[in-house]
DNA sequence: GTAGTATATATCGCGGCGCGATATAGCGAT
DNA sequence: ATCGCTATATCGCGCCGCGATATATACTAC
């Protein structure tokens, strides 16, 4: 018998459940993520620089993403580029913070602040 | 022809999103919003006293709550309570802010991060 | 009655983090 | 060759959540 879930939730911010969801399913420089972010978003969230790779650097060190030492294969590479990829771990942190989010939408719509889905 | 949107999303706290959904519906004071969104989010927010008055303070002088003049007729009351109230423009932040989250699941569930949704 | 806990609001200071500013440098095109 | 884009990195400011602390009233138990 578990006990009943009332772990307090650490938050996340949408900063980096955005380079979360971009390393998600494929190897990206930082660089690259900053744009896969702007065009996933739509303009919602630009990421700085600064905020990247301080990000980056608390991610690594929290077992969120890893560096990957050998290079994705493209013909146009960029001896510069530093590419990272998630981890399991990161990967669990991932989807715990998209199930919370789900679940904010939900408490949002039991408030009638969003329209009830499927009429 | 209106420009495309490419409109930074302003972040809200999950603190913030969660004192704005506790009176949507209904008039409350301070200590009675740490108990709601305690109960409502099953422990997985916890708000703090410091917390929950600066951020009224600041929701306040936002216009996104406003305290009511006249209390809520109940037969128990306390001369200590303050009561606040949501405004027009604190609705409309709050809307804006779930439907971002809304988004937001919906990325997620786009890179499989979160199962698709039942047909 | 009085001790202890819950209710209720408020302030201070620390620490974490997003972000503007700034630096450095390789790259691609005209 | 100059200029904008690509690419990574650091510094410092400011905002904000939170622990600590303060003050005071209400309720409950012994």
């Amino acid at each position: 018998m578990t006990s009943f879930e009332t772990t307090q939730h650490r938050p996340m911010s949408a900063q980096v459940f955005q380079i979360l969801l971009a390393v998600s399913d494929k190897q990206l420089h930082g660089y690259a993520i900053i744009q896969d972010v702007k065009r996933r978003t739509a303009g919602g969230i630009t990421l700085t620089a600064s905020t990247l790779y301080s990000a980056i650097k608390r991610m690594l060190s929290d077992g969120w993403i890893v560096e990957s030492e050998e290079r994705p294969v493209t013909e146009l590479d960029d001896e510069r580029r530093r590419y990272y990829g998630i981890t399991n771990e990161g990967m669990r942190v991932l989807r715990r913070e998209a199930e919370w989010l789900e679940l904010l939408t939900e408490m949002a719509r039991d408030k009638q602040v969003l329209e009830t889905r499927s009429p």
